[in-house]
DNA sequence: TCACCATGTGGAC
DNA sequence: TCCACCTGGTGAT
């Protein structure tokens, strides 16, 4: 389910439920047994997200990664704690509650250093006040690579998925298939400047929403797309479906596995 | 009940 | 470029 904002969520949730107090640990589904057996009873220190990565910090210097990839989830629940149901390969319990981690794509115990090189290999996540987007510009501007495909590259943007890179492709009326050295320093700042809006916004509500207020459907006579999560948006899963901007038909392409959507009209190719 | 899809990543070729 | 990983939801059978 996750994209940046969705972890920023969750490390708050963490914070908010377990943070400052003793944790209990356990594996019910059994694969990560060892390693909730070394958490157990350990006080939750911090909790912060980089990119999809979330890092649990407890108080013997060991951090707890999770990565969710497409299948992970996270559930909160209150106390008393139930019968787990399901494939839990994590649960985390406490004073303030419980959640159960299913289907994550890594959850793992990480020595200091090793965090740091996880973090080092990220570009910059427009959630994080550190971030330096002139790093990715410096990936960007020297690579043939189309701007659709650098954007789902955590090694140059960390935080966007599939949703976002098609959004604010859309926003900003770029071509996807754009190379990126093609891209002018703007319109990296405005992709920029929009993702950082659109995901602080996604952090707040739990939803990724980047339809305009002067393009919503009673303007426009036609919907946005609302997706499992309540979310509106302009063009992903929306092929076959009239541009809400211009009405052409919203186009789809497969890129590197995955599904990419786009409007002819509004981001038409260059040259 | 089954097949397929999904906001992701990393390794093998 | 393909595939394995992992779980849940949805729509077809």
């Amino acid at each position: 389910m996750p994209e940046g904002h969705t972890l920023h969520r969750l490390a708050a949730e963490h914070r908010r439920v377990f943070g400052g107090r003793p944790v209990a640990a356990e594996s019910p589904q059994g694969r990560f047994a060892a390693g909730a057996a070394e958490i157990d009873g350990r006080v939750l220190s911090a909790a912060e997200a980089y990119g999809k990565h979330l890092l649990l910090e407890f108080d013997d210097d060991r951090v707890l990664h999770v990565h969710l990839g497409i299948y992970g989830t996270w559930r909160f629940g209150g106390l008393p704690v139930p019968e787990p149901w399901g494939a839990v390969r994590l649960r985390l319990s406490g004073a303030g509650g419980h959640a159960d981690l299913r289907g994550p794509n890594a959850c793992e115990l990480l020595e200091r250093g090793e965090v740091k090189l996880l973090v080092d290999r990220l570009g910059p996540d427009p959630l994080r006040a550190d971030a330096d987007p002139g790093r990715a510009w410096a990936r960007i501007s020297r690579s043939r690579t189309s701007i659709a495909a650098l954007l789902m590259d955590q090694s140059v943007v960390a935080g966007p998925g599939n949703i976002y890179r098609a959004e604010v492709l859309f926003r900003q009326g770029i071509d996807p298939m754009l190379p990126g050295r093609a891209l002018s320093e703007g319109q990296w700042s405005a992709i920029w400047a929009d993702l950082v809006v659109l995901m602080a916004e996604g952090v707040r509500s739990g939803r990724i929403d980047t339809v305009r207020p002067e393009h919503m459907p009673e303007a426009m006579g036609r919907a946005p797309r609302v997706d499992d999560h309540g979310g509106e948006v302009y063009v992903y899963r929306r092929a076959g479906s009239a541009c809400l901007v211009c009405g052409s038909v919203v186009a789809s392409a497969e890129l590197a596995a995955r599904n990419l959507f786009w409007c002819p009209g509004c981001q038409p190719a260059a040259g």
